[in-house]
DNA sequence: CCAAGTATATTCACTAGGCGGTATACATAG
DNA sequence: CTATGTATACCGCCTAGTGAATATACTTGG
């Protein structure tokens, strides 16, 4: 279902897609993105209003083909709970060997366009990382772990933490290093025994 | 030694420092700043030879207070080790609810200059992080951590995860819950024991 | 079944202002 | 009288966004 035939504003995301992610948002002109899609500047406010709709458009169309890509991730790894979470960190470091891996196209938005806090590109940012977060409290529940949705957060910040920290460094490495967090975190929420099980110090010392 | 009188060149850093904090490096402009530091542009291109170099200095300039007040938040926690690693984060979740706070300006620039690997400003980043890193080793080494190197990597990494994810949900809770997670990890480091102590599975599986 | 009309999609040419950076001249201090 | 620092005025280019005309595709009337 759904011709395949790409329309102009596809086209015109897929651009701006590959541009914005590139160089940045503030970087690239809206003449470059309509030049790269080969259509007129005029065209492009056809069917966009401004180049925030652009961007917002842009990362929506990331939101959907990036958490598939971690369930994949998640599901290739073959062992235990906490060697699959390790699995995402582990095939996040290959991605990030790439040459034109750039990190995290939703944190460096959010990171560029940190004084507009109501930006629509924010917004979708943050609904895409609410979405990672959700389906990774689900999977803890399930697996019966003690405060799944605390859980879920630290594989969150872990994994962000991931992102800004490659890209200073460019060190994927540190990726795997995560990784092996995540894991720890994991199996200490699961067997839960030795360190304190964290329960009944919720809200931190003072 | 050193004279307190503030050089024009102090002035023009300390203006941009305000203005790339925040609005972002590339949304400020180098009239923008000159104007800020009550200065003629002409005169600031005397005192730095490109607005990259004004930049670096921006971040040069927040390289020790930036590190001093991390030990200070360190030193003020009461308690065993974990308790003061947790207490930088619970200070830095304080710091986040000011209205100001935008996230790192380290990782902000390096986020917005992804595009330039080379930039002489990432590269101070870099050597900031690094040296945060290398304070972290040392003080767990001190405290006879196993893989104090590692330890230390991982708790840097839930820091900038916390500087990422609160920058994009304006929610400074996840600092807290990293530093519970960073406390975790710290304990599972010195007392050693339930979860895999972490050796010997030091690549990660595939 | 074709003509007229209309909605959609696209183009060229343009504006008004902002950008990083500079040529030149003037002040002041040693 | 020279070195340091500051100012006015400017350059060429790029920026996001627009006005008016046009081409294509679909409807509708006869």
């Amino acid at each position: 279902m759904a011709k395949a035939q790409k329309s102009t504003r596809d086209t015109i995301v897929a651009a701006a897609e590959k541009l914005f992610y590139a160089e940045g948002i503030r970087a690239v002109s809206v003449d470059a993105v309509a030049e790269a899609a080969g259509v007129t500047k005029r065209t492009l406010y056809y069917h966009f209003e401004s180049k925030d709709e652009l961007i917002a458009a842009y990362l929506e169309g990331r939101d959907q083909p990036n958490l598939k890509l971690f369930q994949t991730w998640f599901s290739s790894g073959e062992g235990d709970l906490a060697t699959k979470v390790e699995a995402v960190f582990v095939n996040l470091a290959r991605a990030a060997r790439h040459p034109k891996w750039k990190g995290c196209g939703f944190l460096r938005t959010s990171a560029e366009l940190a004084n507009m806090p109501g930006h629509p590109a924010i917004r979708i940012g943050a609904a895409h990382k609410k979405k990672f977060e959700a389906w990774m409290a689900e999977t803890f529940a399930e697996a019966g772990a003690g405060e799944p949705d605390v859980l879920a957060k630290q594989i969150l910040l872990l994994l962000d933490g991931s992102f800004a920290v490659v890209l200073l460094h460019r060190d994927p490495g540190y990726m795997e290093t995560a990784g092996r967090a995540a894991a720890t975190l994991v199996r200490v929420a699961l067997g839960g025994a030795h360190p304190r099980a964290s329960s009944e110090r919720a809200a931190a010392s003072f």
